[in-house]
DNA sequence: GGCACAAACTGGAATGATTCAAGAAAACGA
DNA sequence: TCGTTTTCTTGAATCATTCCAGTTTGTGCC
């Protein structure tokens, strides 16, 4: 299992504990945010600063191996599903954050109606629901905090 | 010009200046977020405190008279045009933001892959490109702050 | 194996956007 | 004009994240 720290040196990173153990907590988690990450690592670390967990992630996004996500209203969360170009279905009540294929496949897999002169890369998408889980509870017993509700319709 | 007034009456809210002032603001501007539209409505009305203008924010938001978008790397930007399901262009250099009409028109435009049994209501779509300024200026001087960078591609 | 230097990590304080709380002021129906 | 309810004010608090300065740790080299 030191694939983990093979892929760190390949990109060009040092292999740290706290690298080590962030990366294969993002791997094994599910779109976790940078306090969740930080819990995981002390789990099996013992101490691990705040700072040192957000220098981490800023490291492994730039070096390409953690995508970073950012749902309206929730904080960052990041992701190990890199190099394609996948979307999000996010849960109005519980926040929990999904992966949907994209059909294209490649960015930007949407194209706009009129580009107004930019130059497009990327097309994000973002799809806003309510999970099964928080569809079979009664509202406001989800597992998670709501993470914004939709205003009008 | 009162017709402010009246969208605010008939949205069921209290007609107060503050509440005025800010939805004009919003509305003559460009996805302005709390802080310009709190400076813009100082500017005609004299004091108003952040807090008034976060409260105004929030109820002409759940009133339907604005929309509240939060691009990834920059604050909450608010914006009149609701009624229709509209997208955004988002410039990663100065953080501008244009918006883009929907094919479609109607949520959720865009049909996910596989929907994980969620109910889902709303596809956000947002392009991240360069505008049209920030690509004849060289980089760093756009008259804004960086909103987001490309990690990979 | 031991060194040196750059890259990482630590602790602590600071920042920016936003919210909470409690009392004062203003809007609007009676 | 009054009373009730909503809105606004001031001031402090929160949350996620970043800045800073000093210390520690990986890694390439001898």
């Amino acid at each position: 299992m030191d694939n983990v720290a093979d892929d760190l040196r390949s990109a060009g990173l040092r292999v740290t504990a706290a690298r080590v153990a962030i990366l294969e907590q993002v791997r094994t988690g599910n779109h976790l945010d940078a306090e969740r990450i930080a819990r995981g690592v002390r789990g099996s670390l013992g101490h691990v600063s705040t700072q040192g967990v957000y220098d981490a992630l800023h490291a492994l996004t730039r070096a390409g191996l953690l995508r970073r996500i950012e749902p309206a209203g929730s904080p960052a969360r990041f992701e190990s599903r890199v190099g394609d170009n996948h979307h999000h279905l996010v849960c109005r009540s519980c926040g929990e954050v999904a992966d949907i294929d994209c059909v294209v496949g490649e960015a930007p897999c949407v194209e706009p109606s009129n580009t107004h002169g930019y130059a497009i890369d990327e097309a994000e998408v973002v799809f806003w629901g309510v999970c099964p889980q928080c569809q079979a509870q009664p509202a406001g017993s989800g597992s998670g905090q709501p993470a914004r509700t939709k205003s009008e319709d």
